[in-house]
DNA sequence: CCTAGTCCCTATAGTGACTAAAGGTTCAAG
DNA sequence: CTTGAACCTTTAGTCACTATAGGGACTAGG
């Protein structure tokens, strides 16, 4: 009925060090432990780690996790606030989406257009090269 | 004809300290100082940087940018290394675009089931707290 | 020549979300 | 009781910067 932190990890899907690193943050609760000092967790424990998982698979980040934990644990509130999380994950991925599709644009151009010769006349160079490029921000993948 | 670091950083919009760390990590080549240990740069600087910033504005890691660089000093070479470099960019943004679709289209489910009442059957938790969820990797983003 | 103010210098530490490694302890099976 | 796998803590490393502290250099005006 108790696990330790390998059985939990292999449960779970999560690293053994990361299940640490998460209690470590306080996004998991330190849980009772052996005379040992080693961790033992219950189902509980899995379901907790298995939402993070989860969360973290949609890709929000630990602050967000911690905040949609604590809407968890208050089951009465308003969910409004779990809306207003998982909408600015959803806006946030659409313009992550929108800036890649620009950059696969001009990175197709480039390819394409290169004759694949010498370097001297490889477009790829040259395009990177090019110092008319003033189009702001840098990509953040 | 020589400008001070903020003045490059002013003309490429890279960061002073961003400039200072590329010269660390020996992405860009020390400059010359004045008495008082300035650095000082030139056109090239300039041209050297921008390319720099566009190839990171496309998502290039160092290494690649390393990669780039010394086939921009080396002109003779055969371009299909440049080719691969791109190649390989192109594959991980259109990796990326698809497992970002993916994400949006759950979020999207997600947000959109929600009846918006208690958190007690708001669908957001609801779903993340599913543990018949057993899609392997994690996003990235 | 002096001063004020802006720019520049180095070195170190911090970011997010882990991952790896070192060096030691505990547990479960036989 | 012994073996060996799994566990423990602490520290440092990843990537590409960004921030801070504590000082020195340069330029324009008086």
């Amino acid at each position: 009925m108790d696990f330790s932190i390998g059985e939990l990890a292999r449960r779970t899907q999560v690293k053994v060090p990361t299940i640490r690193y998460y209690e470590q943050i306080g996004l998991l609760a330190p849980p009772p432990r052996t005379e040992g000092q080693q961790r033992r967790y219950d189902k509980k424990g899995i379901a907790r780690l298995a939402f993070i998982r989860h969360a973290r698979e949609l890709g929000f980040n630990i602050e967000a996790i911690r905040a949609l934990l604590s809407l968890q644990d208050n089951p009465d509130q308003s969910c409004s606030v779990a809306d207003r999380i998982a909408s600015a994950r959803l806006a946030e991925v659409e313009e992550r989406i929108a800036s890649l599709s620009a950059l696969r644009t001009e990175l197709e151009r480039m390819i394409e257009e290169c004759a694949c010769g010498r370097v001297a006349e490889c477009c790829v160079i040259e395009t990177l090269a090019d110092n008319s490029h003033r189009n702001g921000r840098l990509a953040e993948s």
